[in-house]
DNA sequence: CGCTAAGTTGACTGTTCTCAAACTTGGTGG
DNA sequence: CCACCAAGTTTGAGAACAGTCAACTTAGCG
């Protein structure tokens, strides 16, 4: 465990484990999201198969998106095509919202068919700039985009391989289509739909070590292995796992 | 070099390396930045000793600050005392204006004095709310932020620790103060008015290791060290540092 | 001119990567 | 119906990059 510059006083002003301000905490009130249903009537359904992009980094931005149902990927690659996964997205999820003249990622479809709506890029500034309610909106994503790209910024800066996975799967059974808030955890099912690989470029890390960890909780007995995915047998375990190994 | 899930066909479509869309390219626009002159009538100047807090993380977030001279670092903290700095500011930069509700890192004095201007944010959320090319341009500020924030989790999940740190030298040759946009580099003085401590919680690595590598490129003739920071001396092998080495 | 904070360097350790092989799983076609 | 194949996953053995611990040097300041 990486241990230079560890503040002595940790007092409780402390960065949230995983994405979420309050990952099992208030039901988040995303104000004003209703502001967005005036943005309906530009949007138009669009139906991906796996692979198919829903847009390329460094494409002009002239779309943005809602993930209806399905799951998508927003990927980073570099001149070596060494590839960073910034983030996945499920139904309800926005994207390319937060893009400025160009999209900076490319987003793609993660399962076999991901269904969204795409919303004109000016139809969505000239509301913005008419409806000062949509704005707010718009701008409340972006807060919350930046709070969960921080928040990954602390797992791939300073937490363990192991720490890694385990916040990965925590989060995966925050927000993964039928979660429910405030579950007590326990039996647990958290559908994974991103292979190892995609998990491993969103972590820092490769895959066989992201198998290996997914195994290790297995061996004690924090998960169980499910079709498509994972079981959450012991919550606390999970929580705790890894910690206390950072190289 | 890790190379695991590296995409043969890697694109022009890449990540940008540091945290700049164009570090030395077009000499950034920022559409209506004027605009936030509204806000002036509202701010309120304030000086700040080393290390002092312009916020704290958890914090309800009653204002927000552009810095005006002094350098300023936005760190997070979690329970275990590890820390990440997800950034550095310096004069001209916006902070706290991205936080819904409260702050979710810290932000604290790097200089022996920073000055700031603090601006209520009862007032900004109104002056949002009756203009919308201020909340356009707080939009866009939220977006940039967020593009910044992904470079930066490609830096910490994909690039080795000599990439790191000359991928981090050569934004802050970009960024300082009196950067001249454009300057083709060679001779040019970049100061550092971070500590080692700092760099490391930045990059996620040890302050011994980011040492060690600009040692290295002090030997290799890409940097040399100069009072107060360090003065580049060779761009091309500064930007083809540590490329080649990922574990 | 000593004191403290910051920075450098060395030796050693270990977590994670790399390479490689075996093993599932699901789909296809003979 | 089952052999075959491809994609994905798991597991093992060894290497190496970066971390840990520790000593030493340098710089700043009263």
């Amino acid at each position: 465990m990486q241990a230079q510059t560890r503040i002595a006083e940790a007092r409780s002003r402390s960065v949230p484990a995983a994405g979420h301000p309050a990952p099992s905490g208030a039901p988040a009130p995303r104000p004003g999201r209703r502001a967005l249903d005036l943005l309906e009537q530009f949007g138009t359904r669009r139906t991906l198969r796996r692979g198919q992009e829903l847009y390329a980094a460094g494409e002009p931005a002239a779309h943005c998106f809602r993930i209806v149902s399905g799951c998508a990927r927003m990927v980073g690659l570099d001149a070596d095509g060494r590839r960073q996964i910034a983030d996945f997205l499920f139904p309800g999820d926005l994207c390319g919202f937060d893009s400025l003249g160009t999209h900076d990622l490319s987003a793609e479809a993660l399962t076999e068919t991901v269904v969204v709506v795409s919303y004109p890029r000016r139809a969505v500034d000239a509301l913005a700039e008419r409806r000062a309610e949509v704005a707010a909106c718009l701008r409340d994503s972006a807060a919350r985009s930046l709070r969960r790209a921080r928040a990954t910024m602390f797992l791939l800066g300073r937490k363990a391989a192991g720490e890694r996975v385990a916040a990965f799967l925590l989060e995966m059974a925050a927000r993964s289509p039928g979660a429910v808030v405030g579950e007590a955890g326990g039996g647990r099912h958290v559908a994974l739909p991103m292979i190892r690989a995609d998990i491993a470029d969103h972590l820092g890390m490769t895959l066989e070590t992201v198998s290996r960890a997914m195994a290790q909780l297995c061996r004690d007995g924090a998960i169980a292995p499910a079709r498509g995915g994972i079981e959450i047998r012991d919550r606390a375990a999970l929580e705790a796992f890894g910690t206390g190994t950072r190289h």
